[in-house]
DNA sequence: GTAATTTGCAACCAAATGGTTGTATATAAT
DNA sequence: ATTATATACAACCATTTGGTTGCAAATTAC
């Protein structure tokens, strides 16, 4: 089974900038939750339905939700995938710095002269 | 021991933002790896000193990295505290999701003949 | 059929972002 | 002492962002 997670820098960046407003971040909290139509997520912010439309959009170009059309509503799902993927990313970063600090234990380990 | 990770909006706002840059990005991969002067890091970028040095700014400010003062360079270092805390937020998003899927298993195994 | 609800989208605006160049200051090298 | 290097920071500019209002279209309710 190949899980491929190749995403390209433009993607990444659509991932954390996404996640850099808290409503958004707040957004994709309760769609993880419990689904819920635009309109819905819109009367709990303390602002225009169309900024709201908008913040929704932005998640959804990132893949952090999805927009199912359900009658005249679109119910907003949050997508547990790409909040994997974007904690995986981060642990690499997190793997780099933990190879850093096993070659220095080694170095020391090795050749405890030099110090 | 408490080991308080109370990030506020702003803060988190920060770290994501900042995060939403690739130059960032493999600034923070370099400098998680082995650390490096301001300058040094602006040679590998093509945009000026200023450029990088900009970039670095929204890094320190974020706390992923650290500039320590050494003579007349600034040594940055990546700060892998800050990464495994945004690790750890976006952790929490994962849990809120598994919650709802236990949830919903719960309700199938209670009551089957609601189905 | 008419009215109400939900969404999409355009146009607009202020503020933030990501780049530039230029100048000043501190430290190091000659 | 002078020169070169490293950094800081201000001013500027174009683009993006995050909000607004207004209008059109689709669906649902009466």
């Amino acid at each position: 089974m190949v899980v491929y997670n190749e995403l390209d820098d433009a993607a990444v960046d659509r991932i954390f900038r996404a996640l850099a407003d808290a409503t958004r971040r707040d957004i994709v909290r309760r769609t993880l939750t419990e689904e819920a139509s635009v309109s819905e997520l819109a009367r709990d912010y303390e602002m225009s339905f169309a900024a709201v439309q908008k913040h929704v959009a932005v998640l959804e170009a990132a893949d952090l939700v999805a927009k199912i059309p359900r009658g005249r509503e679109r119910i907003v799902r949050g997508n547990p995938e790409t909040i994997r993927r974007a904690q995986e990313l981060l642990g690499r970063f997190e793997q780099l710095w933990r190879g850093r600090i096993d070659r220095l234990d080694a170095l020391l380990a090795e050749e405890p002269e030099t110090n």
